[in-house]
DNA sequence: GTAGAACGTGAGCAAGTATTCATAATAAGC
DNA sequence: GCTTATTATGAATACTTGCTCACGTTCTAC
């Protein structure tokens, strides 16, 4: 942020930056979406823009910010409530959020996993396996005679990406193979099956 | 196809530009690969690009049916040596196959996921989804005590989507949190035991 | 050998877009 | 009210890049 606003207007012009940022993307694609554009529909002039952003990859980076921090307070808010269920109630619960979480900005998600080497992306998913992994580390300490699971992290990886791209494939699939209900029940069985797999011997 | 080719010296020119925008893409990333880069390295001139593709997305289009095609061909040619295995077995042969398919030009399939947006990346899963479909078709055919799957194509969606991108993902990750052979493990812990998983009454 | 077709060339055009900067408007401090 | 700091403006700049076209070269058929 190349200069930090000290009065409540700016503060408000880069909160509309960064939601029409959002917007823009979500209605034009990442590609398609200029900084004259943004700043239009933020209401300002495209010098604004480079007040508070050095350039447009700072604002998409914002943009990406708030994002990541909004998935964490979704995850952390959802946690007590499934930690006392069973394995596969755990995972359909996580499913449903997910797709929760999604559903407002399906647009916005799904262009933004389409350029997700543009850095940042990955952040997001990090930030879930970190959260994912303390879900079931508090899991198998509960039912650790269910599960135990040797390398926690790599099985939450696996099962993290999986989840993650198959659904967002499936979000960008012309027409669905199936309903969402079907899909999420088969992705329950799959990772539920594969993380409850080793008993304890 | 702008033109048709018809002299030896044109079908080597024809070629060389798609030989060309594999390693364009492979170096610079696909939206650094501009049509001059890929004529230079091609060694003609821009306007050669243009005697017989209509535009960039053209010949990136003749790149991918090209690979589309090399995937075909390297299933089918592993595919009749897996079928008298178990689940486990063919699981693990596919994915063996998967990274060694990928790992000539893994920069390449790289940015080609990257961008999956770009149109026909899609071909590719699609293609992929049908052939592992015949092969899950066929053991299941075989072996129909121990594997009855009710939707195989959602399965095979489930399946390939997952192994995919995880495995993509792992390949883009600046340092692998594990092993590709404890990757693969894992994968077909998951995948195999989610196939196998509904036993006919 | 030569006419005509196929092919190759690369400077330059057209279009788009990130970024700057001189200038103007607004708010804060006194 | 006046001064200074902050904020906003948007035409102009600088740069990139897909693509064209008038011209030169190579091949083929007779």
């Amino acid at each position: 942020m190349r200069r930090k606003p000290s009065q409540e207007r700016s503060r408000q012009v880069v909160e509309a930056l960064i939601e029409a940022t959002a917007q823009t993307i979500a209605q034009r694609g990442l590609a398609q979406t200029t900084t004259n554009h943004i700043a239009a529909r933020a209401g300002v002039s495209v010098g604004s823009v480079y007040q508070y952003f050095g350039n447009k990859e700072e604002l998409v980076g914002a943009l990406l910010d708030k994002l990541v921090n909004d998935l964490g307070q979704a995850v952390d808010r959802g946690l007590p409530l499934l930690l006392d269920a069973d394995l596969r109630t755990i995972v359909r619960g996580l499913l449903q959020a997910g797709f929760a979480f999604v559903g407002g900005n399906e647009k916005l998600y799904l262009e933004l996993a389409r350029n997700w080497d543009q850095l940042s992306t990955q952040r997001f998913l990090r930030t879930l396996e970190r959260h994912l992994q303390e879900v079931f580390r508090l899991y198998a300490l509960r039912h650790y005679r269910e599960m135990h699971i040797e390398n926690l992290p790599v099985a939450v990886f696996v099962v993290t990406n999986s989840m993650v791209f198959t659904i967002l494939q499936y979000l960008s699939l012309p027409q669905a193979p199936c309903t969402r209900e079907t899909l999420m029940d088969e992705l329950t069985e799959m990772a539920a099956g594969y993380l409850q797999r080793r008993a304890a011997p």
